[in-house]
RNA sequence: GGCGACGUAGCCAAGUGGUAAGGCAGAGGUCUGCAAAACCUUCACCAUCGGUUCAAAUCCGAUCGUCGCCU
């Protein structure tokens, strides 16, 4: 019998985290965070990480895992999540996951292939010939020996012709045989999974406010003790939004207004981007929030029941 | 009332006779170990009417509008 687990998905700033307390709390559950953000200790303001009152309510998984600099991926999540659910379910827990990393969800919930996994020595060689040579010459060079990955990759998409020369280089098979092989097919979970859906105006409004929120709540503050602890402003989580505009605008790029807008504006795009991923997960399914919210908590009881 | 300048997409803006650059916003999409990252696609008959011309956003006239100056 699989374990159950309840996805609670969505873009940022929808309200995933606030009803995901509410449902771990009526369903004598705890909360798993699929979030690539929120692992990070010292980044709380800007990745809307739930307070310390919501984590005294309901214990939440996952938070403060990492410090900024060091390295987290889809393939940690994975194994840390499959953890989190071990221990809730030991201890009677109903595991809650919400999020709105699509990347983390997937390989949990569907498998991640067995191809090798990172090598920053690989990666910063590679990017450093990307730099030089540019990307034609590398996707060429791809073509050689993963065609078919090749064929699907723009020239400028230097991330993924990296990583898929990376994998062929670490294991000698190409990326493209490594998905063939997976194809996302693993089950692993008995899962119920939902998506909020908002209004697109709504959303947006909701960003701009949260924005505001966290400005107010002191981003700049954090972010300034973050870099004069000795974080370094390249560090993966430094380069989400909400910090990176911070620190252009510590360093004078620009003023506070306009730092102010690129969040606003980046956060909205990011939230697209994240419609996009989840319109196309066909497990999920969309709910008006917070109209239809008791739809959720009603088919949550029954699934756990 | 007179004189002058200007009127190109939601916004900024290039283009001064040969069939509408670019940026931003918006929308859509890709995504299998950096994913709040990275990448891609898409969006105009040029204020209106008339004229000149093989050909007009580009020249001429009128109208409307905006801005400035003058009375």
């Amino acid at each position: 019998m699989k374990q159950k687990v309840l996805v609670i998905a969505g873009p940022t700033a929808s309200g995933k985290s606030e009803l995901a307390l509410r449902l771990a709390e009526q369903l004598n559950g705890e909360i798993i965070c699929a979030d690539s953000l929120t692992v990070y200790r010292r980044l709380a303001i800007g990745s809307a990480k739930p307070t310390t009152e919501q984590q005294q309510r309901i214990r939440h998984h996952l938070l403060d895992i990492r410090e900024p600099d060091q390295p987290f991926t889809a393939s940690d999540f994975r194994l840390a999540a499959a953890e989190a659910i071990n221990d809730c379910i030991r201890r009677g827990k109903r595991p809650v996951l919400a999020g709105g990393t699509g990347l983390y969800l997937r390989s949990l919930l569907r498998g991640l292939n067995d191809a090798p996994g990172e090598d920053p020595a690989l990666r910063a060689k590679l990017a450093e010939r990307a730099k030089r040579e540019g990307g034609e010459l590398l996707l060429a060079e791809l073509a050689q020996v993963d065609p078919d990955t090749a064929r699907r990759l723009h020239p400028n998409n230097l991330i993924r012709i990296i990583r898929a020369l990376e994998v062929f280089q670490c294991s000698g098979i190409p990326l493209s045989q490594f998905h063939a092989e997976h194809r996302f097919s693993d089950t692993p979970y008995d899962a119920l999974q939902f998506c909020l859906d908002l209004p697109r105006k709504e959303l947006y409004r909701r960003i701009d406010d949260r924005v505001d929120t966290m400005l107010a709540n002191g981003l700049v503050a954090e972010v300034e003790l973050l870099l004069q602890s000795g974080v370094t402003p390249v560090c993966k989580p430094l380069q989400a939004i909400g910090y990176k505009e911070v620190i252009s605008h510590l360093r004078g790029e620009f003023d506070q207004e306009e730092m102010i807008r690129l969040i606003k504006r980046n956060t909205r795009h990011f939230a697209k981007r994240q419609l996009t991923w989840f319109r196309s997960e066909s497990e999920l399914q969309w709910v008006a929030y917070p109209q239809n919210s008791a739809t959720i908590e009603s088919a949550a009881a029954t699934f756990f029941a």
